[in-house]
DNA sequence: TGTACATCAGTGAACGCGCGTTCACTGATGTAC
DNA sequence: TGTACATCAGTGAACGCGCGTTCACTGATGTAC
């Protein structure tokens, strides 16, 4: 049954939004192939059509559902600078709606262990993800530009962790005591970083080495 | 072949431990039932006589690292407090070496995700380790207990997210990077909720809630 | 003191199951003539 | 315009393998008599 000319590419784009949701879901060892294909709508003897192998998928799967989580970050921070942008941030990201909503939120808290754990190639897509949200992050913050890229790195782990923390724990008022202190962390380290007035004109500031 | 009396519970004891360590190595999933009981120098039929189920362990293997971790915190921040101690804490913990050492080191980096997955039991175990965990940390900040409990947990999610982030990324540059902002933003927040002279005699700062 | 037996920690074969991957096949469509 | 054929996205059976769990068994030790 031949298909029209674009069905191929729809085809893989069903495939790795199934796999976001089912490996966000389960993880990427709990989240197998046929669990993905049937999430497509497919049978998962198509799949290495559109993919060398699972793992190959996995790198794919986190670097799009980073991409989408990005435009979710830019709602929550609309018309937004400085301070007022990262508590923005920080407020959508460490949330007990995020802590419940796994298959559609941040990838990263639900599959960041296992990432450690695989080969090159998909942390290397996951680092170009995590450099373009640290990029977002440090661009409102004041200071030279290693120390922001830096801080930057700090907020996105304290926002990960609470979230990988808050869904560990068993009583739901630990994790909401979680998310409420990392915010208060990550607000707490940030002011001084930050400046309302000048943050779009904060290239000026010189580099400096740490 | 019966075994002396205490033989039992040193097994067990051996099976606890070879889990921990094959449990860090390659995860909860990834750490099969043989592969435990084969670094305990055992075969896995033997398993069922010491624990209900894999699951069961898990709990129990996360606990019993988190204590020995435990005895790890207390070296590294030997003769400190206050803010010394935070940042004799957050050098220790959040450092190349803590990356480099899976197998040795921090159980909840390597199985926050999978914990997020799994039934209450097991969560559980882990809530009390963390609990106790926060309590240490929040004996060394100032400020009303809730709030010092609020910012253990805080630095607890920058920490742990920090050691996650760093072994999932690919390039050794980017996770030096993600290790130096955790620290600088923990250390800054903290900056304030620590006063170097009176941190034993803290407990006399009021409740207050949030 | 000596012997027969019960105990039970640990063994290893076996179970049903789901995994990642391969591959011969299907059949609707585009194309050549 | 009509017909025969090539293409190739997707199907589903099959592969070897490792998993968690069960269970009949082993055999060194402690105990009863």
């Amino acid at each position: 049954m031949r298909y029209p000319p674009e069905q191929k590419a729809e085809t893989r784009r069903a495939i790795l939004e199934a796999a976001g949701r089912v490996f966000r879901r389960r993880g990427y060892q709990g989240g197998g192939v046929d669990a993905v294909m049937k999430e497509a709508g497919l049978t998962h003897g198509g799949f290495y059509a559109h993919f060398r192998n699972k793992e190959a998928l996995l790198g794919e799967a986190v670097l799009d559902a980073m991409w989408a989580m990005r435009e979710e970050h830019g709602r929550w921070t609309e018309g937004e600078s400085g301070e007022g942008w990262v508590r923005a941030f920080v407020d959508g990201y460490v949330s007990r709606g995020h802590v419940a909503a796994v298959e559609g939120g941040c990838p990263v808290p639900t599959l960041v262990s296992e990432l450690g754990r695989v080969k090159e190639g998909p942390r290397e897509s996951f680092e170009r993800g995590l450099a373009v949200w640290a990029g977002d992050v440090a661009e409102q913050l004041e200071g030279p530009e290693t120390e922001r890229e830096a801080m930057a790195m700090g907020v996105i782990a304290s926002c990960v962790g609470a979230i990988a923390l808050a869904r560990a724990v068993a009583d739901e008022t630990v994790a909401d005591r979680v998310l409420a202190g990392a915010r208060e962390l990550v607000m707490a380290a940030v002011k001084g970083m930050t400046d309302e007035a000048s943050v779009a004109g904060a290239e000026e500031v010189g580099d400096e080495s740490v």
